[in-house]
DNA sequence: GCCAACGTTGGC
DNA sequence: GCCAACGTTGGC
């Protein structure tokens, strides 16, 4: 069982978006090394940090579970979509992707600035500067030291 | 909205 | 295969 972290814009869709709809596949990744780790590294149930970036307050702000297998993902052929890639061929896909579970929403959510002061995160990437990886792994003690940050504080 | 950092593209 | 130009990400 691995851990891992996905990105998204909250703006397009949230944590809240993904406990309404229950599972979504996570299309729209055009990043090799990202694309990577969902068609080779990725395992059903793998759990997963949600977390919203570029927006207000970015940080971690839920947990979901890899619902299945990859399989290619189908914005990549549909000419009228944004992620459409012209030179990805059925028969030979560039994309692939997995169906994210919604797990539980975190009681707080917690910022970049916290998770960037948490000893356990300082090896992450994504407290690196400049880090544009939509996708990266998590450490057991990463995932471990988050969800205890998340008793800390409540409703401060 | 700005802009630094990064990945990708394409000319050579 | 190098590398400048370009487009995008994402914190601030």
């Amino acid at each position: 069982m691995a851990y891992w972290l996905m990105k998204t814009e909250p703006d397009g869709f949230s944590i809240d978006d993904l406990a309404e709809r229950g599972r979504e596949p996570w299309d729209g990744v055009r990043n090799y090394q990202a694309r990577n780790f969902m068609r080779d590294a990725m395992r059903v149930g793998d759990e997963v940090f949600i977390y919203h970036s570029a927006c207000k307050v970015p940080g971690i702000a839920g947990i979901g579970r890899v619902a299945g297998d990859s399989y290619p993902d189908p914005t990549q052929f549909d000419p009228d979509s944004k992620y459409h890639d012209a030179a990805s061929k059925p028969e030979e896909p560039r994309w692939w992707l997995v169906d994210i579970d919604y797990v539980r929403t975190l009681r707080r959510l917690i910022p970049l600035t916290e998770l960037k002061a948490m000893p356990a995160m300082e090896d992450s990437p994504l407290v690196r500067r400049g880090n544009r990886l939509s996708i990266l792994p998590v450490t057991g003690g990463q995932w471990r030291a988050v969800l205890a940050a998340e008793k800390n504080k409540v409703g401060s």
